[in-house]
RNA sequence: CGGGGAGUAGCUCAGCCCGGCUAGAGCGCUUGGUUUGGGACCAAGAAGUCGCAGGUUCGAAUCCUGUCUCCCCGACCA
């Protein structure tokens, strides 16, 4: 392709509306334009990666028997309202104003709707049918370029069986696939197990790619591959002592001391002698959370404890329930009900708040000083603490979510209807499965993992184009002429080239703009070389630089690009 | 939906607090010329309903009210 004919609008400045490394380079590159918030043009280079990304995808999707449909957009709204999805996705939906239509948010319903009447024997099963397609969300805030749109493209696939049993096995493939395709794409990812919540199934794994740019927290061992959200993760970490005696309760005056550590520098004791209060109210009624030192309450487990509805207490009602302010709240003498991290179990010596503006309780004995104590898993795990699987470091940080696969069983057949005959000719609700991969944020996690301060970084199998021609000087006509055949040599052996032809644009400015766009190797034509009948070729990645003879050019490409 | 920030030329931004000449800069763009190994130089030029609506005023980019849009943090995220 040549540079002169194309629509590749780069940016020497960064766009202010971007702000993570992936949005920069995709705006500066000339990949995407934004049209409003959440919604993004494909420019024709990024046009270009993303289908890159789509036929990986589908080469992987058909290896495992997977058939490509093109489910429609926009869908009625009352096959929705069959399987009760209308209202569970409410505001997330877009409806259509001037008719009863929805833009489809996914396509469980769509399937089903299609596999109904349509698969009738066990012998039509199993099927694999998938597509990639436009999703649409209304989502409140979309963020982080076109990892949050409200307009995506998803593969979403879609696994029809006659069991359980073989929704294992398509699940399993789908498993296969999925690593295959973010390797090929040459994403570092890991996968997290979860539960899959209202999507309403048993089992389901997210696939991850580790970024700041990311919306869920998790925890990760590097060493066995345990991995957790950070709601639900555990973690193996040092419990409270219980000591041979317990000492006496004694009260101390603490003036100014709120947090745990002021009160662990104000008594020059440790962290784990201490116990941090937290008061929820549960419908309605109030909750003392204690934790072992400065741990955080995982409010995702605590919910789960308690049930119902939880939520912190005001600072106002603080001092009504305990008499004091946070900071100064502790378990000995509280008269509602106190939960315990289980870290805390049996402890004794402890400190923690006198229930009194000013004082803490040195001395304290839960299993003594504490009637009805219950101990649950409510802390959150932090960065350091050792995995419980396999007991190395746990690392948490935040990771995007690049696909999805599910075990859907048979919420939608059912709701809908679907069924099949099997052997004994009893009819059965088809099993169903559902798959979901990003295909945008494939992209963007790449582009997270892959660039330097010059721009970005392609590798071969996402390149838009595996070589950079550059002419330094389209007006020497031995630089015009040689890069001219350079171009139209190479891309008959089948290279794709993109082809720096601009006649008034300076040396510098061809140079910063390839380093910018990324192509694995940049081959550079000058006066100055093209003297001895060589050319230079530039490694993006490394910098490594190689002065060639024109004669030896291909074979060390070919050398160069199957590295 | 809560909190914060921003809308002025294609892009990045200044001007606004303290109202007052034809609204500016850099980059980009057009034309001519000189340049061509790391975002060149000279000259000439085109380009803005100052987000929108209303108000105050002799006079509004600037002050007031409303409204829309965008960005960030949080909530939310089958």
């Amino acid at each position: 392709m040549k540079f002169s004919k194309s629509f590749l609008p780069t940016l020497k400045e960064t766009p202010a509306e971007a702000v993570i490394p992936s949005h920069i380079l995709m705006i500066r590159a000339g990949l995407v334009r934004q049209l409003s918030a959440g919604i993004y043009t494909w420019l024709p280079l990024g046009y270009k990666v993303l289908r890159k990304v789509m036929d990986i995808i589908r080469e992987e999707m058909n290896a495992i028997g997977g058939q490509e449909f093109h489910y429609p957009a926009l869908n009625p709204k009352e096959i929705w309202e069959q399987t009760g999805r209308v209202e569970a996705f409410g505001d997330i939906m877009f409806h259509i104003k001037n008719r009863d239509y929805i833009l489809a948010p996914t396509h469980e319903e769509i399937v089903a709707w299609h596999a109904k009447g349509a698969i009738t024997s066990y012998k039509d099963l199993p099927q694999i049918w998938y597509q990639i397609q436009t999703k649409f969300r209304n989502e409140p805030r979309p963020r982080s370029g076109v990892i949050r749109g409200r307009q995506f493209i998803m593969k979403d696939s879609y696994s029809l069986d006659r069991s359980f049993e073989d929704l294992d096995k398509s699940y399993e493939l789908h498993d296969r696939a999925y690593r295959k395709i973010f390797d090929r794409c040459g994403l570092k990812y890991f996968v997290v197990g979860a539960s899959s919540g209202a999507m309403g199934g048993s089992k389901s794994e997210e696939f991850m790619v580790k970024s700041d740019a990311g919306e869920d927290t998790v925890a990760y061992c590097e060493k066995c591959g345990y991995a957790a959200n950070i709601e639900v993760a555990q973690s193996i970490a040092a419990p409270a002592k219980r000591h041979e005696e317990s000492k006496e309760i004694y009260e101390i005056h603490t003036p100014n001391v709120k947090s745990i550590d002021e009160l662990c520098e104000f008594l020059k004791i440790d962290e784990h002698e201490t116990a941090k209060s937290r008061i929820y109210i549960n419908d309605g009624k109030p909750v003392l959370v204690l934790m072992l030192g400065n741990d955080e309450v995982n409010e995702t487990k605590l919910q789960a404890v308690l049930g119902g509805n939880v939520r912190p207490a005001h600072p106002d009602e603080l001092k009504e329930i305990t008499g004091a302010d946070a900071g100064s709240i502790g378990p000995v003498g509280f008269k509602h009900r106190i939960i315990a991290d289980n870290l805390l179990k049996d402890a004794n010596n402890l400190y923690s708040g006198a229930n009194k503006n000013d004082y803490h309780l040195g001395g304290i004995d839960l299993k003594r000083d504490v009637p009805q104590f219950e101990y649950y898993d409510l802390r959150t795990v932090e960065s350091g603490e050792k995995c419980i699987r396999c007991n190395s470091t746990l690392e948490v940080f935040k990771a995007i979510e690049l696909g999805h696969i599910f075990k859907l069983g048979t919420k939608y057949s059912e709701a809908l209807g679907v069924n099949y005959l099997d052997e004994s000719g009893k009819e059965q609700p088809i099993v169903m499965g559902s798959y979901g991969i990003g295909v945008e944020r494939v992209l963007a996690c790449y582009l997270e993992q892959n660039y330097d301060e010059r721009g970005i970084i392609w590798k071969k199998p996402l390149a838009p184009f595996e070589i950079h021609l550059i002419a330094l000087n389209m007006k020497n006509q031995n630089v015009s002429e040689t890069s001219e055949q350079l171009y139209n040599e190479l891309s008959d052996a089948g290279y794709e080239v993109l082809f720096d032809d601009r006649i008034d644009v300076s040396a510098g400015f061809k140079f910063n703009d390839a380093d910018l766009l990324g192509m694995p190797i940049q081959l550079i034509v000058s006066e100055k070389n093209l003297k001895d009948g060589k050319v230079e070729l530039k490694i993006r990645q490394s910098g490594e630089k190689y002065i060639v003879q024109l004669t030896e050019l291909k074979d060390k490409l070919k050398k160069l690009l199957n590295e």
